[in-house]
DNA sequence: CGACTTTGACCCGCGC
DNA sequence: GCGCGGGTCAAAGTCG
């Protein structure tokens, strides 16, 4: 009963960026890469706006996550990568350029980071495998995916997916139809429904009582329901669904990583059907305390973070505020180092790529390639030629892409708010962004951990 | 008191 | 058909 109009439309959703054939292809592949280009960073976030963009990424605050070589972009040729397609498309078609020629200006290049990603959502109409040094098994269509330019990668079942390292995310979505009621056909769809599966850092090693993960939140509220031990995984999975409204049925799977300990593998599944929570009533109960840290941090105990300070006040952020912070991203791309800045990920730990048993069920082939990551010296991927299929999925989906709230902002960057839509920092209600990249007070030797700090932390300073 | 986590039991899909 | 494994339920306990 609940909700059975939505699930038609949420996967409408999920497939609308890729293609127009949405609902009737399920079954192919939809890449979408989400970069945000200013950080390990969840998204700006409009308050007064419906979470079109959130319940569209199932609430993912992570599927905008930085990709923390993606600042390397700057540095890239033009003609490097999957960007050179775009270039040189926009050099040889100016009428179809999205580009207007600035492409290498300063704001250019940072609007470009938002512009690459979103025009990453491909069209499934024909599949390319990519192919990539180390190599790996990613299927995805049409376009060549570079993952040094590439976070998110929203892809469907029958796929392969890799993280190519540690900090990129991968997501992953189910091919089939939800279905959605009480407990029956809520079972039916287990394996059936879209999901959507992130790879993050994991903030700290597994501390809590019985294993459960710490989890970095994000701004759904979320309660956990269950906790189950993995076949094969020494790490139980936690359940969690969300709180921050009655019959929403966002759910959310956290598991550490069976081979790397300092990476979660966050899956999504379902969306929500409500704004994002923006009063502290709307996080009721998700004030409680870290069972080691109770009365010193703000921290949910399911994975929402209220701020030192009220949230409608941090949602207001002044003007001035955003100048800090952007401040502190020119430190960043500067490479100096700020204690209150988007995160650094340690991207100079990389581990050797695991050979992947085909048997493997896709689901733990995926948790398990969201481990590989790469050399980024040895990473070379090799793209494909870009096809005029290619180009002209890309360039279609663009004008899907200006439908979705996020992509406004991104159209809007590139209609001439360059400079101030693309360097201004996104508000940051929740001091989500800071996930700088301090070691842990206990002295966690651990490079990702290193360099990941979650907000945890950071309240309790602020406290 | 309300909302949370924990945890064992239950249910069902899926592979053999 | 059976058993395994994963996802969910719900009672009990915890916390603020």
């Amino acid at each position: 009963m609940e909700n059975n109009n939505n699930y038609q439309g949420d996967l409408a959703d999920i497939f609308r960026g890729g293609n127009n054939t949405t609902s009737g292809d399920q079954s192919s592949t939809t890449v979408v890469a989400v970069p945000d280009p200013h950080g390990w960073q969840f998204p700006s976030i409009n308050y007064d706006q419906e979470p079109t963009a959130a319940v569209q990424d199932f609430g993912d605050p992570f599927c905008n996550l930085r990709d923390p070589l993606f600042h390397d972009l700057d540095m890239m040729p033009a003609s490097s990568s999957l960007f050179s397609s775009i270039e040189e498309n926009n050099n040889n078609n100016n009428n179809n350029s999205i580009f207007g020629g600035e492409i290498d200006s300063p704001s250019m290049k940072r609007s470009r980071h938002n512009i690459f990603s979103r025009m990453l959502q491909i069209s499934p109409t024909s599949t390319t495998k990519l192919a990539m040094s180390p190599p790996c098994d990613v299927v995805c269509n049409s376009s060549p995916i570079s993952p040094s330019n590439v976070i998110g990668a929203l892809v469907t079942n029958n796929d392969a997916i890799i993280s190519p390292n540690s900090s990129k995310t991968c997501l992953v979505e189910n091919s089939a139809l939800q279905i959605s009621s009480p407990r029956n056909t809520a079972i039916k769809r287990r394996k059936s429904q879209a999901k959507k599966v992130v790879c993050i850092p994991a903030p700290a090693p597994a501390n809590s009582r019985q294993g459960g993960e710490v989890v970095p939140s994000d701004l759904w509220a979320w309660r956990k329901y269950g906790q189950k031990p993995i076949k094969g995984s020494p790490y139980p999975r936690g359940y969690y669904r969300c709180s921050s409204s009655k019959g929403c049925s966002a759910r959310k799977q956290v598991e550490r990583s069976r081979t790397d300990p300092n990476m979660l593998v966050i899956t999504y599944t379902s969306e929500h059907n409500h704004p994002w929570p923006t009063q502290r009533n709307a996080l009721a109960g998700s004030t409680r305390s870290q069972p080691n840290s109770s009365k010193h941090t703000s921290t949910s105990k399911n994975n929402i973070i209220i701020p030192p300070n009220n949230s409608q006040s941090q949602t207001n952020t002044s003007f001035k505020e955003d100048e800090q912070k952007e401040s502190n991203i020119n430190d960043h791309e500067n490479n100096t180092s700020t204690s209150i800045s988007v995160a650094q990920v340690n991207i100079s730990t990389y581990s050797k790529v695991k050979e992947e048993a085909a048997e493997e069920d896709h689901h733990q082939q995926l948790v398990e390639m969201c481990d590989v990551e790469f050399s980024k010296e040895s990473y070379q991927p090799i793209l494909p030629d870009s096809s005029n299929q290619c180009h002209e999925d890309f360039f279609a989906d663009l004008v899907e892409l200006e439908a979705d709230p996020l992509n406004l902002l991104f159209a809007k960057t590139l209609s001439g708010d360059i400079n101030e839509a693309g360097q201004k920092k996104a508000i940051d209600p929740f001091n989500l962004y800071d996930w700088s990249g301090n070691s842990d007070k206990d002295g966690n030797t651990s490079s990702n951990n290193n360099n990941f700090r979650a907000n945890t932390e950071i309240n309790k300073e602020a406290n």
